[in-house]
DNA sequence: GTCAAAAGATTCGAGCACTAATCATTTGAG
DNA sequence: CTCAAATGATTAGTGCTCGAATCTTTTGAC
């Protein structure tokens, strides 16, 4: 049903080789996949990897603050806020406001939320997990030190190149509204 | 700032250097920084990194159909309907229900969008596209095949694993040894 | 003591992503 | 021809993700 060829039509580049086409286009499958395999659990365990991670996050440091979870699973506090929102809603944490200071709230398992760790689903990837292990030891350290350099390039993206791209120097122009309506909110430039 | 212990935090496998908590969590922050990359981009240039993935895409086949943009960029149909009518209520794409058979709606890019697209900010990560271009050829490489390694286990989990999730009965995992610990009933909800 | 700043949690608005359901149209079996 | 199935686009509903407000409480400078 889904595209079994996805590899051929969108980046028109005619490179032959091209490896940072191969990565881009490898990063955007590897998302989706991690997407997918997330509704998969949500199917088949009402949990999904957000919230395991984040469940398995508080299980960590008991009395756990949401901006210690944040911090501990790579997403923004708002983010984390939603994800429990809907742990609560589920049973499997609980929330209480931090007597001595009541700014804090403090993030408890109950027991269901105890239990579902305890017998957790794998940490994030379930069978992906067992496949990585399946592979020679040094191929897997190939691939976590590939992964890491990447990651390595893309958060320093993320800081030397912000100034640079917010002034952008990409414009597709637009002056003389020749179009239809030229007064959307796309004034670039 | 953030954790910079990978590996002890969120995993609770305490296998000495565990390529697969490296692995995980290094995709996990890919998928962060994609995100963020493309934020970046929005404030930039008005267009998101999904935007003008699929923008490419209608530029690429022109009469296209919102299925064959799906198809070309690896998503649901669902999803790039709503990227089309971001794309659309930005002038930079514009639809036309087919004559021949009307079920078939046809896209075109709009002038703006042509001329978005002949500017157009590097297909999609602008910067990173510069990074990875600076490193050897054969670093290159070696992470575009470390990436697509991990996308072919990823996809093939979907294949594989997919009967075996849906009934529920999970794989622990845990137990890192040889114990395969039969399957854990867990009853959340 | 007072009040501004800081810190912590949350809400708000927007975009992306999916599956499942729906609507319109075309095709094809009888 | 007729109507059910197939096809294509879309909507409905849920969840993840973020930055930018907002609200409450604490801290600290004066």
């Amino acid at each position: 049903m889904v595209d079994q060829q996805p590899g051929v039509a969108v980046l028109g580049e005619q490179d032959p080789a091209a490896a940072d086409t191969r990565i881009l286009r490898a990063i955007r499958r590897i998302i989706r996949a991690v997407d997918l395999h997330s509704r998969k659990l949500m199917t088949g365990h009402q949990i999904t990897t957000p919230q395991l991670v984040c469940l398995l996050a508080v299980s960590e440091c008991e009395p756990a603050r949401s901006s210690e979870v944040a911090k501990s699973v790579s997403l923004s506090t708002a983010t984390v806020i939603g994800i429990l929102d809907r742990l609560e809603s589920k049973g499997l944490v609980r929330r209480e406001r931090n007597t001595t200071d009541r700014r804090v709230v403090n993030l408890w398992l109950t027991p269901d939320g105890r239990r579902l760790v305890e017998t957790a689903p794998s940490p994030l990837q379930d069978t992906l997990a067992g496949s990585i292990e399946r592979l020679p030891t040094d191929e897997q350290f190939s691939i976590a030190a590939a992964l890491e350099r990447v990651v390595g390039l893309m958060e320093a993206d993320q800081l030397d190149a912000a100034p640079l791209l917010e002034s952008g120097p990409i414009a597709p122009s637009r002056e003389a509204g020749t179009s239809a309506e030229p007064t959307k909110e796309l004034s670039i430039a």
